[in-house]
DNA sequence: TTGTAGGCGTTATCAA
DNA sequence: TTGATAACGCCTACAA
């Protein structure tokens, strides 16, 4: 096998213990042990087994990100800011994957097998009663998207969200406001139903009679595409649309729209949503609604962090992130 | 601490060997003793340590992705293609950041210290010397990007990707074609200096004197923006550039050029790299050189994979991918 | 078909 | 300042 501490003491003419100590820079070590230690571990290339180090601490130094879902820029930028933060926490990142639907058990997995000290999953629906169980077993666990009030979560506010996105679109005099949706897809997920909601609520308060939800298959740039379709295709088409779908799908709509003589904002004003790296690289400004993908990274991790070091006020902690309107020039 | 083994097999009344053979669906335990394990499992929601399996086992069951950035596209795309070609393995994937020039130490730090069964380092820059080490020492490696001939890795062909960008614009009658690169921020990393050679090159082929190398800080919006400072700076402006530092930046050129009122592909023709998603959502298209950075993922963790189960001559196996061009409407 | 015993590599406790 | 010993939870012989 591998070199272990064992070793490494023999050779050095000392006890294990004397190893471990050195190892983790104690101050009981002399001198001299201690560098011929340091010396005998550089030469034989010993590096500690971590399994031998987890199991005898009963910990896993590591925190779970869990998601049913991969190549996904919300994910990549959420995953930024968690890097970011985890860094000099010395902690390690692991990624599972979960079937969608499978993700809280994917959870409990994790964290009774101590694969992980937390966990953090992403756009997982989990019903109180297990977050109870979690909680009562001390189990860190931190819900990002679809969170439960009451138990740790990191959550986007969809409703003003879509609310504001309306009303900025009506402030512009806009009067068919239309919004593109995948709700089939994400049936359950609370960030469809919260938008529209707010779209919704935004249409009555602005006195808007028109209402028109664009059903979406996905969240791509074929449902970008085919936005143009369903709009050409109509006797009475919106004149702003709001892609509560994303910034891809709002990309590919300009995309297309400006290959199909649909001009945009004069024609049709378009709203994305997210700023994602995607909103900055249209070649038409896209004008969308900000969601700080990093930032709830960030505080996904620092409250998974607060969990395990025992901050109880943590466990019934939801932090909410505000949208914040981006003017370019589609909308 | 958490259940055990042991009070399993004491409420089910059996020995903890008898449990263990019921967690792995061993037929050597009866009907109805598995069942009667099965139901104390559930209902005490135990979950086998890993830490003690793992040590028992000499293994990690993992695969650790080392690297020094994040939020990058190119490592989503590839990280899609690795979390694909996973999943059914029964691995874990491990994400561990390095300090850029670190990644060898930490892959050691890894390997050796069983934190996973093999690492694929990003855009790390190897000698030959560690990599005979790892091999001697039978760490399962896999360089990505900046791979060494002879020692496993996954790689894009560089020098044929400009080659190809320089003789596919010189045959739309391109004559002044300048490319756009990060010398000093990328320095000693293969693709810069392959992709200048493949430039140079193809100039020389399609007798071409103008030669321009335009030196950028960065691979960002704001570097792409840049670009079109210098170009507009120029006595003797370039008609053609081969953005060899990426969509995005391509995509932040294109986006400025537009606002600035230099007309694309007229005044100049802009080519992109990567045909990442950003290449996907321009408004106006991208013309650019595909690389597939999820064939490049997948291919990456099937290596690890042979690695780990044995197969001597990947030891040696490096992959190259070709890249592809992809036209559009900015060249 | 089930049980017993030993050890994987580490660290914590206690003694020297 | 250093060393001996006993776990941590699991798995694998081997024994019953």
């Amino acid at each position: 096998m591998g070199v272990t501490i064992k070793q490494i003491a023999e050779l050095a003419g000392v006890a294990p213990t004397t190893v471990s100590l050195v190892l983790r820079d104690s101050k009981k070590v002399g001198q001299e042990t201690k560098r011929r230690v340091l010396r005998i571990i550089e030469e034989m290339d010993y590096y500690p087994n971590h399994s031998g180090k987890l199991l005898k601490q009963g910990r896993s130094d590591a925190i779970a990100v869990v998601s049913s879902y991969f190549q996904n820029i919300f994910k990549m930028e959420f995953m930024g800011g968690v890097e970011r933060a985890i860094r000099d926490s010395g902690l390690q990142l692991r990624q599972f994957y979960a079937e969608s639907g499978q993700e809280p058990a994917k959870c409990k997995e994790i964290l009774f097998g101590k694969m992980a000290d937390a966990a953090m999953a992403l756009s997982a629906i989990a019903d109180p009663g297990f977050l109870q169980k979690m909680r009562a077993a001390r189990k860190p666990l931190v819900l990002v998207e679809d969170v439960v009030e009451g138990f740790p979560g990191v959550r986007f506010d969809n409703y003003a969200c879509a609310y504001e996105a309306v009303r900025y679109l009506a402030g512009k005099g806009r009067r068919r406001i239309s919004i593109s949706l995948s709700m089939k897809t994400y049936m359950g997920h609370c960030f469809v139903d919260e938008r529209l909601r707010g779209y919704i609520a935004a249409l009555r308060d602005m006195d808007l009679a028109y209402t028109d939800i664009i059903e979406l298959p996905a969240y791509d740039l074929e449902s970008g595409r085919l936005m143009l379709d369903r709009i050409l295709g109509m006797k009475e088409p919106p004149d702003a649309l709001f892609c509560a779908s994303g910034d891809i799908t709002a990309a590919a709509f300009l995309k297309e729209a400006r290959l199909r003589g649909l001009r945009v904002p004069d024609d049709i004003a378009v709203l994305g949503c997210d700023d994602s790296i995607i909103a900055h690289t249209t070649t038409l400004g896209l004008s969308t609604i900000r969601q700080p993908a990093q930032a709830m990274g960030e505080a996904a991790l620092k409250l998974a962090l607060s969990l395990i070091e025992g901050d109880d006020e943590a466990w019934s902690r939801v932090i909410t992130f505000a949208p914040e309107l981006i003017i370019r020039e589609s909308a």
